[in-house]
DNA sequence: CTCAACATGTAAATGGTTACATGATTTT
DNA sequence: AAAATCATGTAACCATTTACATGTTGAG
């Protein structure tokens, strides 16, 4: 369903184009809420063809083929848009699991990793903002464009993970009574 | 590959448990950052059994098998949680899409649909510290237990959220003009 | 005796990733 | 002439979800 959604919402706002110029969109832009490869989108787009969504519009030079969303495929977006009913996706993350076993691990090694997050998140933090900072010199400085709310609440999200590696470590090197292994440099 | 690192810690942790209670404890606990059912799980420790990861330690009523982790189980557990590279998982999230998608719809749409997301994820923020309430309650009152490193991340992740539907609701509301139509009532 | 909880599995369908396969056009 | 990019597809595999299927034990 959602690659579904995420096809019509890009032929909504831009207009018609190919499935390479859609497997382009997903990944320049769409692909930080959601991923998908040409392998995936070409028959997608050959289904929804089939069920009256989008339609092609003209066959260019090399086989291209353009699409162009139909009314029915507006009304399909519009209708999940506006009834789905705000399910929180279930976290389904390696690092979350990576955090929920932490306490397994001694307390350096723990403070290892944390250390190596931190970095990989700072790193995601400072790639979003430039891509926010980019986006902003390209065009209209409101929020207008796809994927400016999401680039916003990407953006917290990753500050929020930041603060949380800094807040754990800090309480891991507290209960650790730093001293052990640590013995202070003169 | 994760939900074999899940269940060796599972194992690694709370000691022998048979399939059912695997699942139990997925349910409970680790299903905040990944989720499992019964009919995922049983093959898995069979498969993870025939590796020699775990070991069947006993056979008791009902045609409950008790697994064990073993050495090698440590040993696999350990090299995954500390030699992992931090990659920050992509997000795939329906949210996330909606949230990308929303400037395609008027003002007042995305505002409605904000006020719900609102609505879940302060139901959501209420659920998860209410749980570490209790967790606290039940327990030592520091970092040990699994997960609860992963539900202050949880925590902190949803109140996020939270925060971003009332900024960006406000945002929407300011470009919006509100006079246009919520006429003020005297 | 019936119902809830215990306990384990398989099968079918869906969704997603990686690899295979082919060919046209443009740029260097 | 070679390389990069455009352009589309299929096949095999893996992970996940939902549904099917079966039987035991303990509590009320």
């Amino acid at each position: 369903m959602s690659l579904r959604i995420a096809l019509l919402g890009l032929l909504k706002f831009s207009g018609p184009a190919s499935g390479y110029d859609l497997t382009k969109a997903f990944e320049r832009s769409i692909n930080y809420v959601w991923q998908a490869g040409h392998s995936q989108i070409y028959p997608e787009l050959a289904k929804m063809a089939a069920d009256g969504l989008i339609g092609v519009e003209a066959q260019g030079t090399r086989g291209r083929k353009t699409y162009a969303i139909t009314p029915e495929g507006s009304d399909e977006l519009h209708h999940w848009m506006t009834s789905r009913v705000p399910t929180l996706a279930p976290v389904r993350s390696e690092s979350a699991l990576q955090a929920f076993l932490l306490p397994l691990l001694e307390p350096q090694e723990a403070l290892d990793i944390l250390r190596r997050m931190q970095e990989a998140v700072a790193a995601r933090v400072k790639e979003l903002e430039d891509l926010r900072a980019a986006k902003r010199e390209r065009q209209v400085g409101d929020g207008s464009g796809l994927g400016y709310y999401s680039l916003d609440l990407g953006i917290r999200h990753a500050r929020t993970a930041l603060d949380w590696t800094k807040a754990t470590a800090t309480d891991i090197a507290a209960h650790h009574s730093p001293a052990d292994d640590e013995p202070p440099k003169p």
